[in-house]
DNA sequence: ATGTGAAAAACTTTCGAAAGTATGGCGATA
DNA sequence: TATCGCCATACTTTCGAAAGTTTTTCACAT
């Protein structure tokens, strides 16, 4: 490949804001920070939190398939790569984000669930790094359940509250191991 | 210039949703919408309320005084270009954005500001779509300072409300004169 | 008149090189 | 030894053209 394209896609990670541009002194990977993390969180569980309300409000028993077919084919998938457990199971990867975009789909603003989306992007740097650390100590299937059947059982509190400790859960964790 | 740098720009704005792109098809003006607007006002209403109360929450006297310049050089300005009506005030523009960025710059989240400063770029192709349809008739000046002396006086639920009306007044206007 | 398909035209994307800009090294000077 | 300025080098950005893709045109057959 030439410079453009390669350009091209850098253009779109500086969007996202995972990578950082400075004019003549070309891109760089954007840097992570406790503070950056913290921010990136609290929004993050801010507006899904909305969004879940409003999907548990607005959606129909299509929504409620929709988020138990991914629920289930997400625990049909090892979190861990198979062939290199140093490596990241891409497929898994893919079924948790599509899982978790199912629970906010149907929360009527375009606008708020391509924020989210990107909220997302961002958070996985953070998550994939705890991944490594804690090494899957935590029980990400089960809370993913307690989240799936709370919304489908139209208890915004409660899948509201599911959601938001599985969100701080793997922060937190990060946090305190970087604290110093 | 060559394509190069227009194609950076035009990439640029594929990132905040005012230009969209498809692949080999070249790029186009984000198409306008009522229910582009309806999710865009209501939004842009959520995130700065929150904005708006943390804002007035965490700020301290710098930050009162700077709502309190930014309004001042705002209404010292016509919003009207003196030298052609049919054009923008482009200085008057810049402080708007100003003066609405400084009523929430101090709520917290890097993130939650760099998004409404996102929705306030998508919002202004339709609040200047107004402005020539309207004729100015509104007065946005009194609506400005209800707004910055609520949040000087730490009146959150005075604030929000008016800021909200603000907000929801131009959208309103909008979506009735289109409604056939 | 209507539809089909090939050729031409217009447009989008990519390329390799040129131009422009920052960085690091080195010698001269204080 | 430290500082400054210059030059060489490495890197970033921009350029004009080539390659690739879509759209339009037009002749031809139905």
């Amino acid at each position: 490949m030439s410079v453009s394209p390669v350009r091209e896609a850098l253009a779109r990670l500086v969007a996202t804001g995972l990578v950082t541009a400075e004019h003549n002194l070309g891109y760089r990977v954007a840097p992570l920070s406790a503070d950056d993390l913290k921010d990136l969180v609290d929004t993050r569980v801010r507006e899904e939190a909305w969004a879940l309300r409003q999907s548990i409000g607005n959606g129909d028993e299509m929504w409620e398939g929709r988020v138990l077919a991914s629920l289930h084919v997400l625990e049909r998938l090892p979190r861990e790569n198979p062939d290199d457990q140093t490596l990241y199971n891409e497929a898994w990867e893919k079924r948790h984000s599509d899982f978790h975009h199912a629970l906010i789909s149907e929360c009527g603003s375009k606008l708020t669930l391509a924020f989210c989306e990107n909220l997302r992007d961002l958070n996985d740097r953070y998550r994939r790094l705890s991944l490594v650390l804690e090494g899957g100590a935590r029980n990400a299937a089960t809370e993913h359940r307690a989240i799936a059947v709370a919304a489908i059982e139209r208890d915004a509190p409660r899948a509201i509250e599911a959601l938001s400790s599985h969100y701080l859960a793997t922060a937190q964790y990060l946090l305190e191991t970087y604290a110093e």
